[in-house]
DNA sequence: TTGAAAGCGCTAACAA
DNA sequence: TTGTTAGCGCTTTCAA
């Protein structure tokens, strides 16, 4: 280790270890530009590094940011993965990365493991609607930002929570489908335990209703026991749902997937099926991975501004890791884009 | 903050911190069991937990290793983020993630911050085939697990390589395509600078010569100029390359890409040209990351076993974290799979 | 403008 | 079997 202490500095410079503390500090202003310019070229001779254990033993803060995801694995958790981390690094700030599997007891775990490890600062993306488990913990110092989740009533008061409008997105997606003159239009998702799920649901119906389709004309699949979905199985889900409904007489002109891997597993049973994606049954997404662009055919989905949600997530838990006093919680919902490809047409023979 | 210490816990169980101290670091057998039921009790009614930060500092050791990855965005690091995740969790390790994002300086800075930070253990994936720029730092103690990467004559001593067989790997591509009949074949990739790729072609021109295609028989497409390939461009990379094949008078019928992003590209532009990925053209990539099994048609692979992989390269880091003795560097090679699906297909008319 | 000194919470000799 | 003690490297108050 670099076993070059800050005391090594200030004899070598001719000075007190507090004068180098007071440099490295942003207080060297303190002190002539003389001493200052010796203790840099010390530094920098020495090749000295500050000890953060040290530091954060003295002052009680980290220069580090706890990440709770589902699995990073999943396409969709790393793109924000990495737009978090190069949003934290770009103020000086790591994150450590906890893939919870979708465990609740793990995700509370990795918050406390974290809090003792001198992380107060946590961006969790849960996959719970409520956030009792990890709540006690904000007595301790905890400060939270909830991603991928709009705010609840029974949450604390103290709480951020940020997510894309998915009420928004919802509608965007069936005002797409009826614009393209689609009537028989289905939903596929697994179970609606989260809320983006039935938020995203809750507009796509809406948009629907405002073209006269009634929620009871609307197939839909919302997971049958199926519930332990993870990455894969998102796919998985996509395809038994898409093969079931495909299967019907009057089967849909049109599928609206919950997110974009259950459409890609979508799009699959409907070429099982010998149709074709596109030509004859439409398919919309939501979130546009990456993959998105490079299936065949590309993806129609719903865009979400990683890149600022991410940006978000790491300004608002900064603003209170900062600040000691508890600010007030609140939410932020950012606007989702529609974006055409080549797997939604109009309705055939329209 | 959890604001109870450990002298706390002593007072509360009357007993002496180092005691506790005792307890906590697996010496329960030095005191009668009813103290340390004592003792125990006592922690889980005041809730107590070590503060990490004055254990590091006291001990120079942390819980935390550091993964330096191109960028989690990518499936395939995603995938092997979330392994190496796991492993090190089920070992009460932690780990800080960075995205070099490809650019020798970050991966420099990163390794010293780390260092800084009192986590001297780090995979690092890097895309560079010397490992100069973070080589000074393993004298102040980094500890260095290079994945994805085959040993070099350059590398330190005590580097320890991990990474799955690229040649072999290459070999089963190419034998795949031989065993189907395919004799006009081609190779895609980006600037063939880093090792993993020199040996995949390695393997592959070997398998195609003992079948009696020579090396210029098969055509070569790496990279053009478009050296900074990310994730997305991997699959653009293909696009182009593939578009330009297929152009040719005498096109290919078979395409190896350098991994499935760049295969995924390829599929496309099969597609683009009016032709069938499997019928017209078989094209087999590299890794099985998730989208593999997801595309149209399904793609063929050569399959990194990753948790084995992930598995491994925390083992040997845990290995020289643990004892202070420099160990002899090595390499451990794993042995990659060959998985068939629907991209490739017996040659047209045999 | 600079320095002396105390102490953050913990571990591990060493002493009792 | 248990306790006393010193000190890890740093920051910060207070005094000079």
């Amino acid at each position: 280790m670099s076993d070059v202490t800050i005391k090594d500095v200030a004899t070598a410079a001719g000075v007190s270890p507090s004068t180098v503390s007071n440099l490295l500090n942003g207080r060297a202003h303190r002190m002539l530009p003389e001493t200052r310019q010796r203790i840099e070229r010390t530094i920098k001779d020495l090749g000295y590094r500050p000890n953060r254990a040290a530091r954060q033993l003295r002052t009680g803060r980290s220069q580090v940011i706890g990440l709770v995801v589902p699995s990073v694995g999943n396409p969709y958790w790393g793109a924000f993965a990495r737009h978090l981390e190069s949003a934290a690094l770009a103020e000086g700030y790591h994150v450590l990365l906890c893939n919870s599997e979708r465990d609740p007891d793990r995700e509370r775990q990795y918050v406390s493991e974290l809090l003792s490890d001198g992380v107060f600062g946590i961006v969790l993306c849960s996959s719970l609607p409520s956030l009792e488990h990890v709540l006690p913990l904000v007595d301790q110092g905890l400060r939270l930002v909830a991603f991928d989740r709009k705010a609840q009533a029974g949450d604390p008061a103290s709480l951020v929570s940020i997510t894309v409008d998915n009420a928004i997105g919802g509608e965007l997606a069936g005002d797409h489908l009826v614009g393209l003159g689609h009537r028989r239009i289905a939903f596929v998702s697994g179970a609606l335990r989260s809320i983006n799920r039935q938020e995203r649901l809750r507009g796509f119906l809406a948009a629907l209703s405002r073209a006269g389709i009634g929620e009871q004309d609307v197939l839909r699949w919302t997971g049958k026991g199926d519930d332990q979905l993870g990455d894969v199985e998102a796919a998985e889900l996509g395809t038994r749902a898409a093969a079931a409904l495909l299967g019907r007489r009057n089967r849909p002109t049109a599928i609206f997937a919950i997110n974009d891997m259950t459409a890609l597993g979508v799009c699959r049973a409907v070429r099982d099926a010998g149709l074709e994606v596109g030509r004859d049954v439409s398919v919309i997404g939501f979130d546009d991975i990456v993959l998105a662009d490079l299936s065949s055919p590309p993806l129609t989905t719903i865009r979400q501004p990683l890149p600022d949600l991410a940006a978000a997530a790491f300004t608002e838990l900064r603003l209170r890791l900062d600040d000691a006093t508890v600010q007030p919680g609140r939410s932020l919902l950012f606007r989702p884009d529609l974006v055409v490809r080549a797997s939604t047409a109009p309705v055939p023979g329209s």
